[in-house]
DNA sequence: CCTCCCGATGTTGACGTCAACATCCCGGAG
DNA sequence: CTCCGGGATGTTGACGTCAACATCGGGAGG
């Protein structure tokens, strides 16, 4: 029906039927007509292989671009097991560090040659990410990063056998390899600055208790006021955004204690300085305030913010290089843990209490 | 050869072969041997077919659970010509209007039963865009969105035949099916609101030349101001950086005639208004400033920012929208735009001038 | 002048799935 | 009792690609 009734010459064959397929392209059997050469000339054309007279080549080449050709991934993938294709799974794709994060993972890949598959979670539980991975898994990925899996435990966290993963999130060292900043060490440095200008001691606007970081900034903040002998007052949570902060800092602002407050994000600490302006305290000579993140803005708000900085850049870098490891190796690094390095950026928003006591 | 050489009952044939297949999962064929059913039996149940006895079904899904089985998305593409996979282009996947888009889309993708395809591309040029498309196109894909293909001239940019595509970018109109914010009328009213506050005219601090909505901001700027009478300040231009727009800040910090600046981003105003401090000016006490985009962050700034809002989660369901009505229905939108409305937010950076006149 | 060898090219089959068609079985009608 | 209809199930082939093997042709060496 659709080939002509006279199949004598295989060559005549490629009149001009223009492959009658509904809606994909041109397959590697039109360009094989078209060049008169078989589709396995055609197929080493395309992968590059070494063994085709330059001429031949040519021809090929020309009828793939009369016929706008290009490769089927599907039938590639089916053909080799391989997708080149990596899935990232993520909570809240436009919040700062993770859309940091991503950007780097998908410059990464697509520096290694491979394209990047985006699930948003509804919310980081491990039923959700369970369920993404299922979705992205078996076969249509050639492996999966998870950024911020925050409230999901290592334990409840299935995923498909044989794919490999990392995730970006400290506390399932030991359960998938991982990339995680050291927030551990910026909390210490980010206190202990503050305990360094003279305050008694330094309140803590903490994120939500679902969130993994959040509670480690959290522990080491309470950890190093008890060692360091300092009263530890009651930590205040806000839920990242600015408005939480906001919020919280208008309560902050009533208590003639607070002389410093690290936050858990910049944006929470943004808001908390517009709260605190507008009970008429000034920072940082009223009370000083220390973010984390430093994302790009932080510079630049008034005052300058002192703040944590976290290179999601190379978080995103690392992530990739650990995956592709996996992918290509078939290494096994269960227990592999990276830790990124953060630093204290001192701006202008921390300084010395107003009335210096112990 | 895979089949024992006793073809007389089917059933015996579940025997204990475990798939000797290398690093791909069970198959379907596994599924129907452990089950003692047919492949296309598999098919059917994993496909929600109506035509399988319950216990037959019941038999197949424990076969797949026990194999852990999930259907190998490739061959199904490639089966049936679908990928259920739609591509995203973007320039600078982490700024804010670009992630806040993404994730709608993202999001309204899942919704509707598509994953997403990202490609985060160096340049906006014609010949990045090109090749990121060609890259994603011809079957890995059924659909392609474009978000602010800013210096890519509709001309120059050069995409897979027969590929569904939109792009949040208003100049493809006649070339693509686009969807935008309505950038002319928000700038328009912010002008506007200024002009009303008694400013004699409106200074301006754009974003760079080759960004498309930049250029719309710059030049309904300054059509507004020539159509009110009012005098037209040499535009300045930041790169939609903070620090940009800091540096500029503290260039108009020095020019007495500046009594209100519209700025093309609310993160160049952000770091226009700390170099207006810096300087000794006081929001809008001195100088009134206009942010756009509505960023999270906007709200908490000190002071506050007015500015002009674009929904970018709006921006992101309607690309999927629009992308999906070719997708499904093979409708051709070439000329179709949809434009997202902008609207004016008031807050505390605007005021009138010191020293008001006509 | 005949062989052998080697590089270029062609042919075959399999990857996993599913639509289309074929077959089988059972109950009910004639 | 046979025949028919229809639902459940099986068989076949094709989607596009590429590895493995087959073939072909011409030049070098004997």
């Amino acid at each position: 029906m659709m080939t002509s009734p006279c199949p004598t010459i295989g060559r005549m064959s490629s009149d001009l039927v223009p492959s009658p397929r509904g809606r994909t392209g041109p397959s590697i059997a039109d360009v094989a007509r078209v060049a008169g050469v078989s589709a396995q000339t055609v197929s080493r054309v395309s992968t590059g292989a070494d063994n085709v007279r330059p001429e031949t080549r040519e021809r090929v080449l020309a009828a793939m671009d009369e016929l706008g050709y290009s490769p089927n991934h599907a039938a590639r993938a089916l053909r080799n097991g391989s997708f080149g294709t990596i899935g990232l799974i993520a909570h809240r794709l436009a919040r700062t560090g993770e859309s940091r994060t991503v950007e780097a993972v998908v410059e990464a890949a697509r520096a290694e040659g491979y394209t990047v598959t985006l699930v948003d979670v509804q919310s980081p539980s491990s039923d959700d990410v369970t369920a993404a991975a299922a979705r992205l898994s078996h076969q249509s990925i050639d492996g999966l990063v998870i950024i911020r899996a925050e409230t999901a435990t290592p334990a409840g966290l299935v995923l498909p056998p044989r794919m490999p993963v990392v995730v970006s999130d400290s506390r399932f060292v030991g359960h998938h390899p991982a990339v995680a900043a050291d927030q551990v060490t910026g909390t210490h440095v980010a206190v202990q600055h503050l305990l360094d200008l003279g305050h008694r001691t330094v309140h803590h606007l903490g994120g939500p208790v679902d969130s993994a970081p959040a509670e480690i900034r959290v522990d080491t903040w309470r950890e190093h006021l008890v060692g360091a002998g300092r009263p530890v007052p009651e930590p205040v949570r806000g839920d990242w955004s600015a408005r939480s902060g906001y919020e919280q800092g208008r309560r902050l602002a009533q208590d003639p204690d607070v002389t410093a407050v690290l936050c858990a994000n910049d944006e929470m600490a943004a808001g908390l300085v517009r709260a605190l302006y507008e009970a008429g305290l000034r920072v940082p000579d009223d009370i000083s305030v220390v973010g984390f993140d430093d994302i790009p803005l932080t510079e630049f708000l008034w005052p300058p913010l002192t703040t944590v900085q976290q290179d999601f850049h190379l978080i995103g870098q690392q992530l990739m290089d650990l995956l592709l490891r996996q992918v290509r190796g078939r290494e096994t690094l269960t227990d592999t843990r990276i830790v990124v390095p953060t630093r204290l950026v001192v701006r202008a928003s921390t300084g010395a209490p107003r009335a210096p006591r112990a």
